[in-house]
DNA sequence: TCGCGACAGTACCGATCGGTACTGTGACAG
DNA sequence: CTGTCACAGTACCGATCGGTACTGTCGCGA
């Protein structure tokens, strides 16, 4: 095995990576050359070739260990909510604060495959990352002893994309808010046990 | 007044606007040259920069026309929808049709505000057509008697724009009918007329 | 019949794109 | 001291971009 990076090639590799993602982030992958992202990670070409073969690639790359960081940071941070249906609404909680970061301009992995719309490799990592959100919102509805758990997790999932769309096409942080008071309301109906419809209501 | 434009002069601006929509809608803003606009239109590029100044611009119209037509439609449609509950719903029922048609890539105001993150003509006609959402979704609402309208709005809205973004990533339909149930919970939520939380229901 | 204007088509412009080749330099190992 | 390797920097490649200029043609109104 001689395909090891040494400490300072892992240096280079990272600087070019996440020099990449901010101004992808920022700009989308199309704005940004790859000669504007080796200026600003004061490296060459030379060197985001080497560990990259393609811009492509590079994108694919900042996309996995975007994906694979969020993915960490939330288990870590709604483990530290306490048990029950609060940890569950610990997600809304972590989002509101992210949304109301400035320069917030909506969800990474969904601007990267909205600007990079044929490559498949692309939408597979998105495909997997609304997949791994799915299931830790599941898992922590499980434990919160909520029925129905899959739906609910696909239903807090469309709340919490929804609200990171509107975030950054409105510019205000309020669509957090409605967000948790609706995953809230979903979440009390599951806790009633029932499967009440507007029909049934009346 | 002279800036009217004959009926061919109207056709042709026509043909240019739907070409450029397709297109647009199908690969992305940037991945898509005026050259290939005009050829597919079979047009030439004096007539596309007669009718519009750039491709700014171009891009500008379009969404605008889009959004516009959009707009009338949900209005149109959700009016032939029998009052009360089912009346909002109706919305949801149109989108699940929407999305499970072949080639659904997202909303194309979504999609066109990511391309262009950098334009603020873009950005201002994307917040008048969630404005306008809200404001169609709030009426219905309250037609229904439901109370709380314009909070319920903005939450079905974000169930909306999720669905939407899911669809497209994962290209399963399953999220429309997943946005619908959770909005028929949170409408027979409203019915009941309190606010009920995950602490008070315990 | 004549003339005007919108038209499709094409050649062209400067700029920028992703990607390659090649410089010289500085660090480190034998 | 010497060879090696990763490095920053730069020049360069063909292709394509948005936008302009200029053909010749067609249709319509006077």
């Amino acid at each position: 095995m001689t395909d090891a990076l040494s400490p300072s090639q892992q240096a280079t590799r990272a600087k070019i990576l996440d020099t990449a993602a901010r101004l992808f982030y920022d700009r989308g992958v199309h704005a940004v050359g790859v000669n504007e992202i080796v200026a600003e990670a004061k490296a060459s070409k030379l060197s985001l070739y080497r560990y990259f073969p393609s811009k492509e690639q590079l994108v694919a790359a900042m996309l996995t260990e975007h994906s694979d960081r969020i993915h960490d940071w939330l288990v870590r941070k709604t483990a530290d909510a306490p048990a029950g249906p609060e940890r569950v609404l610990s997600v809304f909680d972590l989002l509101i604060d992210w949304f109301a970061q400035p320069g917030y301009q909506g969800c990474t992995v969904v601007n990267t495959v909205t600007d990079t719309r044929a490559d498949p490799a692309i939408a597979a990592i998105a495909r997997r990352h609304l997949a791994r959100y799915r299931h830790l919102l599941e898992g922590r509805i499980q434990e919160a002893g909520l029925a129905d758990a899959p739906r609910l997790a696909r239903q807090l999932l469309l709340l919490i994309e929804g609200a990171s769309v509107v975030v950054s096409i409105d510019g205000t942080t309020d669509a957090g808010a409605d967000a948790r008071a609706a995953a809230e309301r979903l979440l009390a109906a599951a806790r009633q046990g029932g499967h009440p419809t507007v029909q049934a209501a009346g």
